[in-house]
DNA sequence: CTAGGGTTAG
């Protein structure tokens, strides 16, 4: 007894190693309850090592279900091990010693780990011969491998079968719905848990809500959430702030992101890094780095994802010095080696300061190999400042890896189309009929009265399409008195019969703002949320209609918020 | 016979 007290004391490997000897040597480690504590001490985190752990565990005499569950768990914490995890329970249940639902799910684990679904559908196979069928954690597990695997259906179909659900398994269902695209009905979820009052959200559901509301920019239904928060006293799960925190900033809102972030006590990596992240993709670089500093004199360390923020927050905000710096800073003084997320801010932040070529030079020089995105940044530097050549090579790049879409020749195309050199954007055209290039028509979200309404360009579905359309129509008229002249850039994909100046007009985000307009009283802020890059007319188009309706718009890009107001954009000229 | 397993925010 006092010895697996011992074991569980130990604070470091070298005081295991010690042990160690001192049980071989008394013999200790022959009796399978003080090895199993050893094992399990050696095997799992903190003090993981797997080889040593694997050695002493082959060299065990009569392995146990115990036993072979602990290594199966220890492999399934990383994707390299997990596929010997996998093949440690095949050993097991060929062995002869008769596994038990453990067994089967930290074999799930690691199946969802290797991503692997036969594997997982064995194991599943399995569950069902043994009569593991009534094991809520199992099937939870189980639920969890479909819905990472994109297996939407059949994890349903596992939480349709149990028995009993409790909060996680509803829990897991919502994030199957969040990761499979169905992130409507993981709010309609989590209305459904506030009204029952057998499964009440705890401090996970309300993130996960978050999350989904973060990713519609649904700030009515975020405001919801937090007031659920506020009255079931979730409010002081730090894990629940920081989602506030990450859901305002998605939805446009830093000030309040930062009251939140004001009143957290005990702020983590993960509350500044949110903070900072907010700032940065609502166009207060200054303030992001000042936040990044800020957090170091209250000595929390930065993660790899602070400085994703912090480079992004350099880049929208054209401080490129400060960028230069911070890149530099990241591997010399805080040991974290720059990652695909890193190379790609700093290539968008030279991309968009027009120094080009140092961008390309950047790109060839990178310790990884450059993939489609970071190509596609460049590019899209490369049509900010209408540079030709490099566009091409760029693109040449981007076939090369096979990974050209349409997008990247809608870039190409309108890089042409700014040089002047109509032939060449015909060609493209041409080029993109022959190959059969798909586009799939951009989309603009608007949330009114917590209802999420969608628009297509060109969109004919919606149910107040006649009174958008109309409204657009004369919104388009007003704005022409102040001045707007809709530019003629070949942005569309869709080129439609009557000539590009009537596609331009049909932008989706030109619907949800008309939308927005029509169907709100004066003085609210219209929030529209894009799934591409807002263009240079509906980005003109927004600044002028700010100050004509006197109205603030907020319009999230894929990739940072546009807030226009009196005429005016926060993000100035580096749209 | 013991113990040991599930979701999660940047």
């Amino acid at each position: 007894m006092t010895i697996i007290s011992l074991i569980k004391s130990c604070k470091h490997k070298s005081h295991l190693f010690q042990l160690h000897s001192f049980l071989l040597r008394s013999s200790h480690l022959y009796n399978p309850t003080i090895f199993l504590a050893f094992l399990s001490r050696l095997a799992l985190p903190p003090l993981r090592d797997l080889s040593y752990s694997g050695r002493i565990f082959s060299e065990f005499p009569d392995p146990n279900v115990s036993l072979y569950n602990t290594m199966i768990r220890a492999h399934s914490f990383s994707r390299d091990s997990a596929r010997k995890g996998f093949h440690l329970y095949q050993e097991l249940v060929s062995s002869g010693i008769s596994s038990n639902a453990l067994s089967a799910s930290v074999a799930v684990k690691c199946c969802t780990k290797i991503k692997s679904l036969c594997n997982g559908m064995q194991v599943h196979a399995r569950i069902w011969k043994d009569g593991f069928l009534s094991d809520g954690l199992l099937l939870t597990t189980l639920m969890d491998f479909y819905s990472y695997l994109e297996k939407g259906d059949d994890a349903y179909k596992v939480f349709d079968e149990m028995s009993e659900r409790d909060v996680v398994a509803w829990n897991v269902l919502i994030t199957c719905y969040t990761r499979n695209g169905r992130t409507r009905d993981a709010l309609a979820l989590f209305d459904k848990m506030t009204n029952s009052d057998t499964c009440r959200p705890d401090d996970v559901t309300c993130l996960l809500a978050l999350q989904a509301c973060g990713s519609l920019n649904s700030l009515e239904w975020g405001e919801k959430v937090h007031n659920y928060i506020l009255e079931q006293g979730l409010i002081n799960a730090r894990n629940v702030c920081n989602s506030l925190i990450a859901m305002y900033s998605r939805c446009g809102c830093v000030e309040k992101a930062f009251e939140v972030f004001k009143q957290l006590v005990d702020r983590d990596v993960i509350s500044w890094t949110s903070m900072i992240s907010g700032l940065a993709s609502n166009g207060y670089g200054r303030d992001a780095i000042e936040a990044f500093k800020q957090m170091q004199r209250e000595g929390i360390s930065p993660g790899d994802q602070t400085f994703t923020g912090l480079l992004s927050a350099c880049s929208h905000s054209g401080l490129v010095d400060e960028g230069r710096m911070f890149f530099q800073a990241m591997s010399r003084d805080f040991g974290i080696t720059p990652n695909v997320h890193h190379y790609g801010c700093m290539v968008d932040l030279l991309g968009r300061a027009g120094l080009l070529h140092e961008a390309y030079e950047f790109i060839r020089s990178m310790r990884i190999k450059p993939d489609a995105a970071m190509w596609r940044t460049l590019l899209g530097g490369c049509r900010i400042h209408g540079n030709v050549v490099l566009g091409e090579r760029v693109v040449e790049h981007l076939v090369e890896l096979k990974a050209q879409e349409a997008g990247d020749y809608i870039l190409l195309l309108n890089i042409y189309s700014l040089s002047g050199n109509s032939e060449k954007v015909m060609e493209v055209r041409k080029m993109m009929k022959d190959k059969g290039i798909q586009t799939t028509p951009a989309s603009s979200t608007i949330e009114l009265k917590g209802k999420v309404h969608e628009f297509l360009a060109n969109d004919v579905s919606h149910p107040m399409k006649k009174e958008v359309y109309e409204m657009l129509a004369e919104i388009n008229q007003q704005l022409r008195i102040a001045g707007y002249v809709a530019e003629i850039t070949a942005e569309l994909p869709n080129t439609l019969p009557k000539g590009k100046a009537y596609a331009l007009s049909y932008h989706s985000e030109k619907l949800a703002i008309a939308f927005g307009i029509l169907s709100t009283p004066p003085g609210t802020t219209i929030r529209v949320a894009k799934d591409l890059r807002i263009c240079a007319d509906c980005h003109n188009f927004s600044k002028i209609l700010s100050a004509v309706y006197n109205r603030k718009l907020v319009i999230r890009d894929r990739s940072r918020f546009h807030h226009f107001q009196d005429g005016r954009c926060s993000c100035n000229d580096y749209w």
